[in-house]
DNA sequence: ACCTGAACACCGTTCAAGT
DNA sequence: ACCTGAACACCGTTCAAGT
């Protein structure tokens, strides 16, 4: 008797009928459905319909496959995120940084790999230098040092990516659990005139949304406006 | 004969023995160890002496015990980082903006419990609420409205939260694993003569420092102080 | 009421094969 | 050269007990 039980295993796939490409393609679906947590190395054989040990002739370990994510995931975001130089140096900046922050908004897997998985370690992108340079130029021109130059760069970077991170994070916890104190949290307005009367009004504490990326990024280029001015007085 | 092999098994724990405290600590401990995603049922079992299950007795999952240590975790930090008034509003917040950010690099284990595990999701402490109310406080004596007091606050907290992240993803994959790409990160001094001379002098892009840290920081008390005194000139 | 091991379904990774 | 299942050591969690 034929054993019915054997019927769905899949067949031996033919030699070479698996790629690289295919198989960061399909890590992308997979992280794309179950984000990048939840995409392993079972899961992903399976979605390519290929035995699990079958991935690790191509990439020796899993993390291995991350890197090389990663590297595709910053040419999107490279290629997403150009500096765009105009008239208005502010205005240059400012929608520069929303470009980012969108982006990271719009797809978090750009999000988890590239900031929070952390390219850190690894040099900068050829393309994150020539933006930098770009707008470094920019600031210059309109006034600025490059030292300073640099490091309103800098902040603006650091600033968004902060405000990116910190709402991912929110959201990834956020949509697990409410988890809310029973009471705990009503503010008394004995105590606390002021947050009493502003937490009623509809603002919150500690999240980072667009009100607060607006403002830090005001900030930011405020003070570069400053710093141009001051030039300008001493030149 | 009496079996040997049995003779390295724990002994049966009395009844009582353990607590959700005892657990709590060692989970601690072992995170301390081997860093909050080190941190295993299995492992925590060992070093508190106890079989794996004995703990989920007290915890029905390891989520809940996370969650127990995080309310810990939070207690420290408020208790790290009041907000201490002084005569001076600007240095009392930039003192309160260091203060907080020292205490998250000096204790990771606070950084990935409360700011990428996400207390996001629940509601603020109470004590969260006081510090609030007195920074306002201290802001609006100082000539803010409430509105800008919250605002300015709300993007120190910001800042502050996500410079430690950041700094803190950094080092997660930093110790791991320097990983350069060979001879692409060299900057051409002929098509970037702005950043290449930067670089040289130490600059580090995108990266988030203390220069970064302390810039980002400054704008924002700039801009508190610019508020001030166009209040100020218009009352 | 409290503590426990066996067992299950998952995971990353290695090894010794198969073709 | 490329694909594979069996196997291992880990993990979180459940269950049916033991005391």
């Amino acid at each position: 008797m034929a054993r019915q039980a054997v019927a769905d295993k899949r067949q031996r796939r033919q030699r070479g009928s698996i790629s690289v490409d295919e198989i960061i393609n399909g890590a992308f679906e997979v992280a794309n459905e179950a984000s990048v947590d939840g995409l392993s190395m079972p899961l992903l054989a399976k979605h390519l319909d290929v035995g699990v040990t079958s991935i690790y002739w191509y990439f020796r370990k899993k993390d291995d496959l991350l890197n090389a994510m990663t590297d595709r995931a910053l040419g999107q975001y490279d290629f997403a995120t150009p500096f765009v130089e105009g008239q208005d140096w502010q205005e240059s900046l400012r929608n520069h940084a929303r470009k980012m922050r969108q982006t990271f908004r719009s797809n978090p897997i750009l999000c988890d790999l590239i900031l929070i998985r952390g390219t850190f370690g690894r040099e900068a992108t050829q393309a994150a230098f020539q933006k930098l340079e770009k707008a470094v130029a920019t600031l210059v021109e309109a006034g600025l040092s490059p030292e300073d130059a640099f490091d309103t760069y800098a902040s603006i970077s650091v600033h968004t990516q902060g405000a990116a991170v910190l709402e991912r994070l929110q959201d990834r916890s956020g949509g697990a659990e409410p988890y809310r104190r029973s009471g705990t949290s009503v503010i008394d307005p004995e105590t606390m005139p002021l947050i009493a009367d502003l937490t009623e009004k509809g603002h919150r504490i500690g999240i980072a949304d667009d009100i607060n990326f607006e403002y830090g990024l005001n900030c930011i280029l405020e003070h570069a406006s400053r710093l141009i001015a001051a030039r300008g007085e001493a030149g």
